[in-house]
DNA sequence: ACAAAAGTGTTTGCATTACACCCATGT
DNA sequence: ACATGGGTGTAATGCAAACACTTTTGT
């Protein structure tokens, strides 16, 4: 090799896709849209789009999910490239799947207005277009990964939230129950929640205390590196 | 949207960049080329090529690595895609990284040949092309992260190693001193070693016994998931 | 005899787990 | 008065961290 040739090189599509984690009182559930075109139109998918030359796949992510849903201020992380040569049966395309978290209830106003999209719990996500079942298989187990060393949730509740939605949170994450007690105390101790005063007495007879986080403390932690085992 | 016309969207050139982490007695390094082409002919890159049309992601990683530097047999996994607008001034190009563990000594047969590859500590990583520093940092990050949640090395020492070798890899990785007692004793509650009669006597007066892994356990206790702390 | 690296256990503190009863309120 | 979910503390256990001396053998 003595001189590289960038024409010579193939080119391919380049696609994004979106595996959005929702959580509302029913449980985790990630967001799918019906297709409105060919190939596959009517099946259900992952909110996806191709990338532009002119911007990068973060960008990419964040255009492609908004168009498509009208969410926006949402932070997607990059989870993998997707890249088998017959994913896509109609044209070879490489797909970068990004993943984010968010909470239904304060962002269903962008959506609600859509007919096209919808929410699944995780226990009922249908038959996807191409290998976007294998995405969200993939995106829940770094979901799972992340849940397991890091304080996440943050962005999948609503401003105020009572304790035991945290843990109903952490509980549908994780797949397994935790003890009510033990749970307390750990997120307790790591000091990034405020009490409030207010209760919220939808819930109970007796109501519960809503907390919020403390997103000074949060980040601060997070830089000096949390261990959060559960 | 009615339809969606695939001819009508931007293509891009789609690259893979290896970044191969190595270990002998100096610690931890990992292997760059000069390049022999334009643009930035000269300068210290990392193993990279473009992906072709008839290959995943994962298959033109192993053929650039192997076309490269003769390396075979190597397992990499994928790290990130990288996709800022203007990191290769020449066109547009994503770049999705992988990365992987290999011993120095053991692959060294294939890389003797080459005058172009050549092996870096990780504190004496040179400036390189367009964002491959940037490539190596999260590579970096990975690796720490995975080995402080999961044994690895093996890919990184040599058939037979002795225990202090073992340790010596995951302080260059962790960058840390480790205590030596409570180091083997982890190694050994994870009952994954196998202890031989051998010493290796070349590393001091009274020789040091060789171990080698139990690949059949190791694999076994991956499944069932372990955790690794150090 | 001594220098250089290998090998070996025990104690201490901290974090995780398990576990059961009372409280406040609406019906 | 009772049913429903909320709230609270302690004891036992397991895991991680700290720590010092003896062994071998080449020079």
């Amino acid at each position: 090799m003595v001189l590289k040739d960038y024409n010579k090189e193939d080119k391919v599509l380049l696609a994004v896709d979106c595996i959005i984690f929702g959580f509302d009182e029913e449980g985790l559930k990630i967001l799918l849209i019906k297709r409105d075109f060919e190939p596959k139109k009517g099946c259900w998918s992952l909110i996806g789009g191709f990338q532009k030359k002119d911007e990068n796949l973060d960008q990419a992510a964040i255009r492609i999910l908004n168009h498509l849903t009208g969410l926006h201020d949402i932070y997607m992380d990059q989870l993998y490239a997707f890249s088998k040569v017959d994913r896509d049966p109609k044209e070879r395309t490489i797909s970068v799947a990004y993943y984010a978290l968010i909470d239904i209830a304060t962002h269903d106003s962008d959506l609600i207005r859509l007919d096209s999209a919808q929410w699944f719990s995780l226990k009922k996500v249908p038959s996807l277009i191409f290998d976007h079942n294998l995405m969200v298989k993939k995106a829940i187990a770094r979901l799972r990964q992340s849940a397991m060393t890091k304080p996440i949730g943050f962005e999948l509740l609503p401003e105020k939230f009572t304790m035991r939605q945290l843990q109903q949170l952490y509980e549908s994450i994780l797949n397994k129950k935790l003890d009510k007690r033990n749970f307390i105390n750990k997120v307790n101790s790591l000091d990034i929640l405020i009490k409030l005063e207010e209760k919220d007495m939808t819930v109970s007879r007796k109501g519960a205390y809503l907390y919020r986080f403390d997103k000074d403390k949060y980040y601060k932690k997070l830089l000096e590196g949390f261990s959060f085992k559960l």
